[in-house]
DNA sequence: TGACTCTATGTCGGATATGACATATATTCA
DNA sequence: TGAATATATGTCATATCCGACATAGAGTCA
């Protein structure tokens, strides 16, 4: 299995509730899917605040409907430059986003 | 010029605390460039805190002297997704990224 | 049911970030 | 001062992420 599909696979397991350990993961790599998974909810809760589908969405941040999808389901090609950036342009600011995190 | 080298200087300007209209930036390309200055420095106090070189925790990240380099200039070739698993390989967790952003 | 809208998933070529390396420039200290 | 150590900057091949597209599935409503 390529690395690339047993990450989106853990990314999966992750999201369904699985423990950190049960996919050896480091406390730095759990916090890091924490963090993407925490960002990748609020996203999807802005976005659904607004009223806008995924593809409206993805045309205010001139991507794609399926990267929104990936987005917010929190898939590991997903960079967190991205998922922030397309925070920001739903309105938030420096101090949201660290509202956001905490 | 180039994009990356015209990002890469407009960077530079940013850190010397030139305007963000100067350089015509939208509010969320400030605050991006907000975000990832401000994770910029506390890498570098937090490097500094615990008296390690560069060299030292590229070691620890299994990076290069140069990339920490970057990250502590906010070089645009360098991803928030890089920095914040720096700062969480350093000991941060999700809270204390969210606080080093507020 | 079936047409319609929305969301999820897989794949791909091109774009960007990566570690590594060379080398320039500071900084420290004897 | 000069040697040693630390940090900055530029470049490159490779790895990773990107938007785009196709298509599958789920939900709604006539």
């Amino acid at each position: 299995m390529n690395t690339a599909k047993r990450k989106r696979l853990e990314a999966k397991g992750w999201k369904l509730g699985n423990a950190s350990d049960f996919l050896n993961l480091s406390p730095e790599e759990t916090a890091y899917v924490e963090v993407k998974i925490a960002l990748s909810k609020r996203l999807q809760e802005t976005r659904r605040g607004k009223n806008l589908s995924q593809e409206q969405l993805a045309q205010l941040l001139k991507s794609s409907q399926s990267r929104v999808a990936k987005m917010e389901a929190g898939d590991p090609t997903v960079s967190l430059d991205l998922l922030v950036r397309s925070l920001l342009a739903l309105g938030a600011s420096r101090k949201t986003l660290a509202r956001m995190l905490a």
